[in-house]
DNA sequence: CTGAAAGCGCTAACAA
DNA sequence: TTGTTAGCGCTTTCAG
């Protein structure tokens, strides 16, 4: 924590000056060719002081901050608060920082949000985007930032994009509930237009049709209160007589254990896309598609660093596959 | 997301001198007896064109870069994160932002990072410390950083200070605890010399004292795995045959929760301190001894804020009261 | 009231 | 190989 100490102090100290320190200090030593005596000279002097640069004043030069901007769906969501943890320490090593921000899939926070950011001079983004921000992705495109999506894109747009395989995930979920002889198998979704969700209903689908069981489908408004959401799905699964359940989401299913305590309802065969804590806890403990965070965190810095150095041309788009961990929530059925 | 425009563009634009421009951004207008005509002129174009200041040339030239440093325990524990967030939230309106990171009880980590942070010139900080990180925090004071430390303190550093009250929270939970019956009850806590800690566990003998009960206390170590966590609350728990038991963290109660469905025994009647989902869904559900999140978080940062504009001097200590949140857990014991 | 100009600390042309 | 110096965009002193 001692004083700050600048380039030409170093300089001064060492009667040289600052662009020699300057070159030394950014690793163009010997494209400048400078000798390796100074440069271990300068390098040793710069360790024995301490000397840090001032980030700020070399953003301001270079027009680079070396800071990333994460705009995700809800940081207090596991799953995306994992992915956070994982981006901010790979990236870390790598000497960038991460900013990040919850949309709460609120398009105008979110356009908001990566404006602000874009003001702060980000060198790139990782962006879960709601429905309607196609937009402001391109233009964060034309204006040459690098922008990488994750957990849902737009097809109709050109983006690099990391995700899961919700289709495959969904429907090895639904195929499960079936073989584990469950017939009246519902799906809960969102009213939203995300790839992610139609992915999940069109998996569910197929497995209902492979397997020749009807479709019920109950889908929640995105800025449902809880207790709506609850209501709901009290009514879906009991009107029904629903004997499973497979869940888009893990709050949604969170929303659906609370509503079978809160209405005293017994809960059929449950899975649900994403793992959680509760998951684990509850009784019985539930199944879950999990997605593969850590390979999608890897992939996601990994074609953002590699644009930032500008050595991608193509986009890329990554689907990695997802893995059922079967639980005591989907026991086989026992026909009564 | 328009091109960048500068201050002298404005200036030129409006034929007048980036200087009357900046005081009139800088609300210095009257101070600098500007005329009311020009000032709205210039603020209209302003508007219009959709000037933002470039705020890493700003932070260069007056040394304040209007972001505060948040160095917490764990951001994925949702006390903290809920912390985080509603201190996120407030601070933004006064124009400031907020990096936060997780030092997960780890001096070396926590040092480092506020020494990043430190590097990166943040104006402020909030802290959660941990043990031995007493002579960083001094270092950052005589630096003049203002600091304010949360959920517990250093008795020897005269520190601002926000937290709950740990004492009267424990205490109260314990006495329920005899109040509904129970005999045998314990108390989980770690092997650390934080303060909030030694509140707990005082409130918690405290009430074994005035209730003429036998303690019975049992430490994990900061740094055990969850194995070793579930290990040790199975053998505290079914060795001594307790009836009840008050645990210091939401984790540890997790811990215990998880090791009750792994080793597969009953749990005994449960509190935890600091609420979170998993206790609402639980069966049964966790009472709770809840901290007052949202008025530490508004505390946290008046009294930051106060600090940054000087107006401050003394230092301050708040202590705010918990809350009791009696769920199925804590009913009156039934003698069998 | 308003303008010119000096930096904040650093990078990188351009010279030497 | 190394030094001089012009900015990056903004605030603020000092002169009008």
């Amino acid at each position: 924590m001692k004083k700050r100490i600048l380039i030409s102090d170093i300089a001064k100290a060492l009667g040289i000056s600052v662009t020699t320190v300057s070159f030394i200090l950014n690793d163009k030593a010997k494209e400048k060719r400078i000798s390796e005596a100074l440069t271990k000279r300068v390098l040793d002097y710069v360790k024995k002081v301490g000397y840090k640069p001032n980030e700020l004043a070399k953003s301001l030069r270079t027009g680079k901050t070396k800071i990333l901007g994460l705009i995700i769906e809800d940081i207090s969501n596991p799953f995306f608060g994992n992915i956070a943890r994982l981006i901010e320490s790979k990236v870390y090593e790598q000497g960038y920082r991460i900013i990040y921000c919850s949309t709460n899939n609120d398009v105008e926070k979110a356009k908001e949000l990566i404006q602000m950011f874009y003001d702060r001079q980000v060198d790139g983004f990782i962006i879960t985007p709601s429905d309607g921000l196609e937009d402001t992705v391109k233009q964060l495109q034309q204006n040459n930032i690098p922008v990488v999506l994750f957990d849902r894109y737009f097809p109709d747009l050109e983006t690099d994009y990391v995700g899961a395989d919700n289709f495959q995930g969904a429907f090895d979920a639904s195929n499960h509930l079936c073989q584990q002889g469950y017939r009246r198998i519902g799906f809960v979704s969102l009213y939203s237009d995300q790839t992610q969700m139609k992915e999940r209903s069109d998996g569910y689908m197929k497995a209902m049709d492979n397997n020749k069981q009807q479709s019920f489908i109950q889908k929640i408004q995105m800025d449902a209160s809880d207790e709506e959401a609850m209501e709901s799905l009290r009514e879906f699964i009991c009107e029904n007589r629903l004997d499973a359940v497979l869940f888009s989401t893990n709050y949604l299913a969170i929303s659906g254990l609370k509503a079978s305590k809160k209405f005293n309802f017994t809960m059929p065969a449950v899975i649900a896309f994403d793992d959680h804590t509760v998951f684990k806890l509850v009784e019985p403990s539930i199944t879950v598609v999990s997605q593969p965070i850590k390979d999608i965190a890897e992939n996601l810095i990994n074609i953002l660093l590699l644009r930032l150095q500008g050595k991608i041309k193509a986009t890329r788009r990554m689907v990695l596959p997802c893995e059922l961990k079967v639980r005591e929530s989907t026991k086989v059925k026992v026909t009564s």
